[in-house]
DNA sequence: ATGCCGACAGGATGTCGA
């Protein structure tokens, strides 16, 4: 089974390039982050056209998340434990079920949080805690559990073009990636970083400052895989070429095979 | 230089993202 997440920054804006690159991928699961649509003005018709069930979490405007699958979707849950205050469409999870096992996924957005010093950044450090809260009562489970994509967190220094440029972003602070890290302590495994040892692999490059052109890029789309699922990991990859594409989103898709 | 680009809502330009 191939699983994917992808910031695609607006479904409507991205619609072509998105059923565009599922042709060319043909992941089986598609983990979909900053939909800015509400459930009602999801395209569903687009993605049940190639073949894909929807699960979706939206919001007006900002955030929204989606799961697609082709494989029918059980058990789907929106929003994080603890958190029924917080309007923000940041998590969906879903069980498909796949030839030779079910796995749990998620579709992930974790907040931003700049700029650091504002209650953005609490908010965003309280948000990464309730997912490991959360990941951390699916190990119980003892499944395969999918964690998958855009944690606004850059792991390492290996994984930014110039770290010293974002010594004071949210996005490179300590405590942000110690949040991360907290998930890997927990049990769950980088998968991009199980299969390539390489440093400077980017999953997104800011629009301005022809961070592209420049490979001036960031590692922030993650999948992490609980033990079950890393188990049964078989790739990894990035698809950086649809970046170059006309009207691209500043992200682009993270993809892994697992037997399943 | 806290901008440079792009999406959104709304109908000009401010907010947000990373």
């Amino acid at each position: 089974m191939k699983l994917a997440t992808w910031n695609v920054n607006s479904v409507k804006a991205r619609l072509e390039q998105v059923t565009a690159w599922l042709k060319e991928a043909a992941p089986d699961v598609c983990a979909l982050q900053e939909i800015k649509c509400t459930d009602d003005a999801f395209p569903r018709g687009a993605f049940e056209a190639l073949g894909y069930n929807c699960a979706v979490h939206g919001q007006k405007t900002y955030n929204g998340v989606a799961i697609l699958s082709r494989r029918p979707l059980e058990d789907v849950t929106p929003r994080l434990k603890g958190a029924d205050h917080d309007e923000h469409a940041r998590y969906l999870e879903a069980v498909i079920a796949g030839d030779k096992g079910t796995v749990r996924v998620a579709s992930v957005y974790a907040p931003n949080g700049n700029p650091i010093g504002t209650e953005k950044f609490v908010y965003k450090l309280g948000w990464l805690a309730r997912l490991a809260a959360h990941a951390r009562d699916l190990l119980a489970l003892e499944e395969p559990v999918a964690l998958m994509g855009d944690y606004n967190v850059i792991p390492t220094p290996d994984d930014v073009w110039d770290a010293r440029l974002w010594m004071n972003d949210a996005l490179f602070q300590p405590e942000s990636r110690a949040a991360l890290r907290r998930l890997e302590h927990l049990g769950y495994a980088d998968a991009f970083r199980l299969c390539h040892a390489e440093t400077n692999r980017y999953t997104f490059w800011d629009y301005q400052a022809g961070s592209w052109q420049k490979d001036h890029g960031i590692r922030i789309d993650h999948i992490l895989l609980s033990p079950q699922a890393t188990d049964r990991l078989k790739g990894c990859g990035i698809d950086k070429h649809v970046r170059a594409n006309e009207r691209p989103s500043d992200h682009v898709p993270v993809w892994c095979e697992m037997a399943v």
